[in-house]
DNA sequence: TGCCAAAATTAGATCGAAATAATAAACCTT
DNA sequence: AAGGTTTATTATTTCGATCTAATTTTGGCA
């Protein structure tokens, strides 16, 4: 179907031999003499001929293409999973569909199905909120390998790539308690992700073993976004007994709070401290740079990647699961460092 | 390929139907009677039927892929970029292969290579720098549609989507000028992209039309991101004469001047102006909010792929341009509404 | 030179869907 | 009821590469 209309079939006219040869000289066959080889692959060259893969995939099991489906792709969060995925997968030899579902659970169905349709050697996925538990339940059926990348669904038997949320927010939480913080808020995210989840169940793990209480009203749930976080400060501030510290959902709703807290004259780091999660990059730049918890997308999709890799060669692939470390990255925001380096 | 081994056989034979019937109901065709082609989908729900689009594509002139690729994904400008495109062609029954190439000219040329293996129907590309300009020729001469996006390059043949980066420079400096600013500096970027070269000539424009002289030392080249917007303060700062404001190739360059800026204790907006390029999400949401020039990415992204739908429908498609506005958004960071609406 | 084994090449069937040309069935009309 | 139209369905070829089994060529050796 490529255009250029050049096939198998004239490099073996143009080089007086046969479609076979041709083909087992281009997959670089032992069975081809050298010199033959040589000499397909110049007319082919010289023909301007284009492996025509469709054609390839109809004989082969399966194509080298694997589906990367990401819930928001102007996320940079999500993007650099994706990127992670893309490079390994390249490097491999395969080429990858990315498809952005903007957290819709039927355009993430459609995109599946289309990718299914294309023969996908595997798919990667952060599920939108909202996925049925049964909806790789097909893919898997069918052996192919599906990984859950960032996001769980509950209930679902594809493999799954995440950081270990809990821990991570369990050890910010440990941080600000060691720096005296008593009145710790958690802000941002809905009850709906695995991932707010976890981290929620990290911060209370965190209060508790600190022998700290754990405040509903402490837990502030929104969009995880700037506007939200900077939206929760007059809330954490108000009241007789009011918070000291925030462990943002991520690094927008930390972030956010940092702009928050200036306009209600809070200096953060010194005032009041902020901790963010994940460790977008724009978390070292800004002023102060902000207290996180890093969690590597780049490193786990290629992680995703590999183990997608790795069960495309098997069978009926069994699910597995990797748990990537979050590790606390302690920079100004908690006021551990106040200023220090600052004016450097 | 699909595992499922279900074709348009097993169908035909389960319904007793030949399979010329089936794969005529299955794409709606009004010679099939209603009745049976109820009855075929069932059939074809029933068995777990997954289209193969490999095998189809292999009669048809061209797959219903686009391949879109893309110079740096983790940017969130550029990834508005491609999901605007994504958007578009998804909802015209297209998938998208989307690549990244780390601003790498080879794995650029492998990745297009490979897409064009698949049978792709077009290519959106935001090109690396040191593309060469008969990068598309190939393509374009086996007349697959190539619409560059943001960036252009000389000499290339392909279609071109980007904003009016000159118009915009031009409008920004004649801002800052309005608001008495007479040493104006422009930083960030190095002069290989056209973006670059766009920007920095309507700076230059906007100089000369306020009658104002073009001071080569007011202009910086660099990494287009916060550390250089940052490192430029000092010089900016130093000197007899210096200078008063700053256009930023991007918003990174702009916010890391305003970061900088304050290490220096100057506050920016009110005592030093700064203006951004492309409005990322960011920009709204920083303190002070950011004067930018506003490219909308997405909005590209789908007139890019519009561009792509129709010249996929031409043969052997003329090369089109579209210049998309852009348009100055005062905010807080250039003291013409300085701090208004900062504490509401 | 003749014969056999090894090496090199090729014929031909195959993958799954599309589409055209051919056939069969249904429906009118007189 | 025969003949002429529509309307439905089907047989068959085709797309381009793969791969096995079959065939041809080559080289070695007596």
């Amino acid at each position: 179907m490529p255009r250029s209309g050049v096939t198998m079939l004239n490099i073996a006219q143009e080089a007086g031999l046969s479609r076979a040869t041709v083909s087992l000289a281009l997959q670089g066959s032992g069975l081809i003499r050298a010199e033959t080889r040589r000499r397909v692959v110049e007319t082919a060259q010289a023909l301007g001929y284009i492996y025509n893969r469709s054609a390839a995939s109809l004989r082969k099991a399966r194509a080298d293409v694997v589906g990367i489906v990401i819930n928001d792709l102007t996320n940079p969060f999500f993007a650099e999973l994706a990127v992670g995925c893309e490079r390994v997968l390249q490097s491999a030899g395969f080429i990858s569909f990315i498809a952005n579902t903007a957290e819709n659970p039927v355009r993430q169905a459609e995109v599946i199905r289309r990718m299914q349709e294309h023969g996908v050697a595997g798919i990667i996925v952060c599920a939108t909120r909202g996925t049925a538990e049964d909806a790789f339940d097909d893919l898997i059926g069918q052996g192919i390998p599906v990984v859950q990348a960032m996001r769980r669904i509950a209930g679902s038997r594809a493999s799954l790539v995440i950081p270990d949320n809990r821990a991570g927010a369990a050890s910010a939480v440990a941080h600000l308690v060691s720096l005296g913080h008593r009145r710790i808020a958690f802000a941002g995210g809905f009850g709906e992700t695995s991932v707010h989840l976890d981290r929620v169940a990290g911060y209370r793990d965190g209060l508790e073993q600190a022998g700290l209480p754990f405040d509903p009203e402490l837990v502030f749930r929104g969009p995880p976004n700037r506007d939200f976080g900077a939206a929760c400060v007059g809330s954490l501030l108000r009241g007789d007994d009011p918070a000291t510290a925030l462990l943002g959902f991520n690094d927008a709703v930390a972030l956010g709070a940092c702009n928050g807290l200036r306009r209600f004259g809070k200096e953060p780091g010194r005032e009041f401290a902020v901790v963010g999660f994940d460790d977008v990059s724009e978390a070292a730049q800004a002023v102060p740079a902000l207290t996180t918890v890093a969690v590597d997308p780049q490193g786990l999709g290629e992680r995703a990647a590999q183990l997608i890799l790795r069960q495309a060669g098997e069978d009926h692939p069994a699910s597995q699961e990797y748990i990537g470390v979050a590790r606390l990255i302690i920079r100004e925001s908690c006021g551990a460092r106040a200023w220090e380096g600052l004016l450097s």
